[in-house]
DNA sequence: ACGAGGCACCTGTGATCACAGTTTGACAGG
DNA sequence: CCTGTCAAACTGTGATCACAGGTGCCTCGT
């Protein structure tokens, strides 16, 4: 058997950041709810490993905000408050526009296609009430444009952004019942970003980014 | 003998978090400096613990890039190229600009006073070549202003981005030999502030954040 | 004298064990 | 039936040991 098959970014990385990366693939798309709690054993016999690695990753979630770690108590998922969430969708809003900004340029046609396919894989994940494809797709949409602005210090802390706002967004998009609320901003974007309007796209982003602030303001 | 006299944060922390804090207060004023190497078991000995907590103080760190870790080699003050750190640079002045300007209609008489003491640190310290005390007032003088913009996340991510370019400037001062290059531009910043103009803070900033990017610049 | 190979020491990583505080559930008493 | 209490099982934290890979110096051969 060949080994081609296989998955293969395994061998190069370690135990802790395979863990890691999986945790925080899962916070992204909300596979992990606002109050969820993990336990480091449980999760180290899911991965069959010790649990030594799944104790490092989960202090780094925590540091940087995407866990909370109370001493001698369970890991859990952050359940954000109001403020605390206007807070994050001030930071991305500031973050996300100065990104845009500098991708603009930046973007090829090739580009732009992509970001019309993620565009429509939204608007299908969106009607089904899909929210993990939704934010998925979401994710890899911005992520793409900001990619272009050649910092990857910015792309990592907008990452980190995205995984702290993931559960929030989909416990907003799980407690909607009508899907008639989206309306596809996300085209504008893509306009604009193709006439290589900067001023546009980072006032367009802003707002998108600010959109996560509309589920349950008081 | 009582208890009151030693220092208290140390019993509700853990052991981990000690180093942490040790590790990031020494980044950020520049006593480590850039390509400076660090030793698990080294510092394990320095501070008197098991290897344990430095290893996951050491790749907390190098998670948020603050050090670098090789696999199986020993984590190291990254040495940034010219271009990471005006990309660093890049973020600190929309990061800060944006705290800048929603901080201001919030700062007390106390505070700018406080301000004013501070710069008046940084004249001394920066006329004395003594890069630690200089970099140790700067970032009081700027963490002050940015905390009265009720926003803990981000405050946070700024201080991440200070300890990160806490090396790459101290590096810079140290290898000047004239301290003529200085101006008190700090002095405007604080003016602005008392008068209230939102605006010129966040201009000021901004430019005052892309100082760092003065020194090396090839 | 110079160069290449090898071995000893260094590094971080993972496993296993011991410990202390927290949570939870069941059981006894009102 | 409700409530207060206690014990067992859970939680993360720290120590110690074993291992594999990287570095560099020292020696042996030419």
């Amino acid at each position: 058997m060949h080994n081609h098959s296989e998955k293969f970014p395994d061998p190069p990385r370690t135990l802790s950041a395979t863990v890691y990366d999986d945790l925080r693939a899962r916070l992204l798309v909300g596979r992990l709810l606002p109050g969820d709690t993990i336990s480091i054993r449980t999760l180290a016999a899911e991965h069959g490993m010790s649990a030594m690695p799944v104790r490092e990753a989960l202090k780094q979630l925590a540091l940087e905000r995407a866990l909370t770690g109370a001493l001698k108590r369970a890991y859990r998922v952050p359940d954000l408050t109001c403020g605390e969430a206007a807070n994050l969708f001030q930071i991305r809003a500031v973050l996300e526009g100065g990104a845009a900004e500098a991708a603009t340029p930046h973007l090829s046609a090739r580009d732009l296609e992509t970001l019309r396919r993620r565009t429509r894989q939204m608007d299908v994940a969106w009607h089904k009430q899909d929210a993990i494809r939704f934010l998925e797709a979401n994710f890899r949409f911005h992520a793409l444009i900001y990619s272009r602005a050649r910092n990857d210090a910015l792309l990592d802390l907008i990452e980190n952004l995205f995984v702290r706002t993931g559960p929030w967004l989909a416990k907003g998009i799980l407690s909607l019942d009508k899907p008639e609320d989206w309306l596809g901003e996300h085209e504008a974007i893509v306009a604009a970003l193709e006439r290589g309007d900067a001023a546009l796209s980072r006032r367009l982003i802003e707002e998108d980014a600010r959109w996560g602030m509309s589920f349950f303001q008081s």
